[in-house]
DNA sequence: GAACAGAATTGGAATAATTCCAATTCGCAA
DNA sequence: TTGCGAATTGGAATTATTCCAATTCTGTTC
């Protein structure tokens, strides 16, 4: 599946079975609602856009969502300091760049330059993730 | 000053000062805190830490001296995923490895592999600050 | 060295993000 | 279709951090 795919409903919930995520109504929504628009919303966020088709979703269970999802590696989850987590439905490897007015973007990352890092530890370091966040001010008409 | 000297108390407030920080007691001891024992501590050790020797700090001051200490860069502040702040001494451009069982470690980076990860994104963004994160096991004899 | 002004500190209250919990509802297998 | 474990819900609780108003400190000027 392409990153930029828009699922129809049923392979939807085939993607999530096939990840070992059992599908409910709501992560289905959750999960599209990612994959809908690729912006990079906090859960908060999230819960405000999965309302409208969804208006009796609970906040606790986004949350309880987007977990799974990240957990079952269907979504990544960002980090920056001192703000909300953000979440991400791209899987190819990338970077994120953390603009000072608060947007957030995805740099494509080669192969290379991952092992490359992977490289700065010793072998017997077990390495599951690596996360590259660059800050700074990233020009306006992008 | 190499990054793990301990510095005398005069030296200490020098060092401040040449960072445009103005050097006081709280501030010093909160700095100090950070030199004398390299782990990635976060508020709340350091402010069980700096306890011992100045009993009357509040929680509020910690938060601000380590905020200063980091605004004029004597200090790093490190981010994981739902993790509290954590914060670092050591100024050598360097990535950090998060373990599974909560360990914080400095993985060197050499001057190319930063300008590999510059070099990612286009010219036209200035890049203030890069980050990068490993997760995953350590070996337990580190 | 006293007086002043701005900066820093303090303790407690407030906020924001996330997690927890107990009760209900759902989805799947027998 | 019934039962069981998993998922959802709403609200309360927790955690990390920030805010705020009152006090204290620091450095400067006279």
């Amino acid at each position: 599946m392409a990153a930029s795919d828009i699922l129809k409903p049923e392979s939807l919930a085939k993607v999530l079975s096939e990840h070992g995520v059992r599908p409910t109504s709501q992560r289905e929504t959750v999960y599209q609602s990612l994959l809908n628009k690729r912006t990079h919303p906090t859960a908060d966020e999230v819960f405000a856009r999965v309302r409208e088709t969804a208006p009796t979703i609970s906040l606790a269970t986004v949350y309880n969502c987007l977990d799974v999802l990240v957990q079952n590696k269907l979504v990544r989850a960002v980090n920056f300091e001192r703000a909300p987590t953000q979440y991400c439905a791209n899987l190819a490897p990338h970077a994120h760049f953390h603009d000072e007015a608060g947007r957030t973007l995805d740099i494509e990352m080669p192969t290379e330059v991952i092992d490359q890092l992977r490289d700065l530890l010793p072998d017997d370091f077990d390495v599951k993730h690596i996360e590259v966040n660059f800050h700074g001010r990233a020009p306006q008409n992008d």
